[in-house]
DNA sequence: CGATTCCCCTGATAGC
DNA sequence: TGCTATCAGGGGAATC
């Protein structure tokens, strides 16, 4: 599932591919994924910009276009987004077989799932392929959109280097909850998923269900280390891709071979050989060594 | 305030 | 074989 370090792929790579491009046509089958505004009259009003700089805020990419305006993806689980070049062919009264164009890694199932299409002026095309639809579209005005409650609650971003250790420690120490799920909320901190939480939680030995609070100061000072060096090695291996992260070219990432718990569990940790366990919160799963991570 | 539950969706997997 | 039930999971909303 895409976490910063997935999405900051994304965004490279976007970056490279279709900076001063124009949006020439648009193609959907899944209104439902984008948000604001009805998906005709985003078809309507995207024509014609031309593509500016793209950005990541937590785990949304942020497309900017001509005009001041701001095209916004979230990925959420299994959302792809891909440059390539695809074929349309109506099936059925409201199904569509897409087909990839090109080769490589693209072949793969991915094109099954595209419900989103933006035809680019060089005869490229930007796909969004969500096989869960759990993916969200926001477009408007920059200043609209960036002002929305989708992106204006985010917390810092952990990569910024404007985020210091010290105002982690200020906004973690403050919770209550357990430090899992304060590690995943994008409010506090933003751009964390379940597999870096655990990660990192692991590298600074501390038991994801501790009360964030219950965590002293120099704890919290090596997990603040541990997030930015699991993230940055995450973003050189260019992301994980144990469920189905693909780049936009339909890559995986290596970060999931190097990954030290995160769904492991009943594998020996690596520091003392103890089985990882896997525990539930609420709906999610935490994954710890239960020797080296105390509560 | 915090904790829990449900929901969105669909492929994979387990049980019968 | 083929059906049904359960689960995963980011994040938002509703409820306790």
């Amino acid at each position: 599932m895409p976490e910063l370090p997935e999405v900051q792929t994304i965004v490279d790579d976007l970056n490279k591919k279709i900076i001063g491009r124009k949006i020439t046509a648009v193609w959907f089958d899944a209104p439902k994924i984008i948000k604001k505004p009805k998906a005709r009259e985003l078809e309507k009003k995207i024509k014609g910009l031309k593509i500016s700089v793209v950005k990541r805020l937590g785990k949304n990419i942020l497309i900017y276009l001509s005009g001041d305006n701001l095209l916004v993806v979230h990925q959420k689980m299994t959302g792809h987004l891909l440059v390539g070049r695809w074929k349309i062919q109506k099936i059925a009264k409201t199904k569509f077989k897409v087909t990839n164009l090109g080769k490589g890694p693209l072949q793969e199932k991915v094109n099954d799932y595209i419900h989103l299409i933006f035809d680019l002026d060089n005869g490229q095309q930007l796909a969004l392929s969500d096989l869960r639809k759990f993916a969200k579209v926001l477009f408007g005005s920059k200043e609209e959109i960036e002002k929305s409650a989708d992106l204006a609650k985010i917390g810092p971003d952990p990569m910024d280097k404007n985020f210091k250790g010290s105002d982690f420690i200020k906004s973690i120490s403050r919770q209550k909850r357990k430090i899992k799920q304060v590690l995943l909320d994008q409010d506090v901190i933003s751009g964390i998923g379940n597999i870096y939480s655990d990660e990192a939680l692991f590298l600074a030995k501390i038991h994801p269900f501790r009360p964030a609070n219950k965590i002293a100061k120099k704890e919290l000072k090596n997990l603040y280390s541990a997030i930015k060096n699991v993230l940055k090695k995450a973003i050189k291996l260019r992301g994980t891709s144990i469920s189905d992260f693909r780049d936009t070219s339909g890559e995986a990432g290596s970060y999931g071979q190097r990954r030290l718990v995160y769904r492991k569990e009943s594998q020996l940790c690596g520091r003392c050989k103890t089985p990882i366990k896997r525990i539930k919160m609420g709906g999610r799963s935490a994954h710890f060594c239960p020797h080296c991570q105390k509560l």
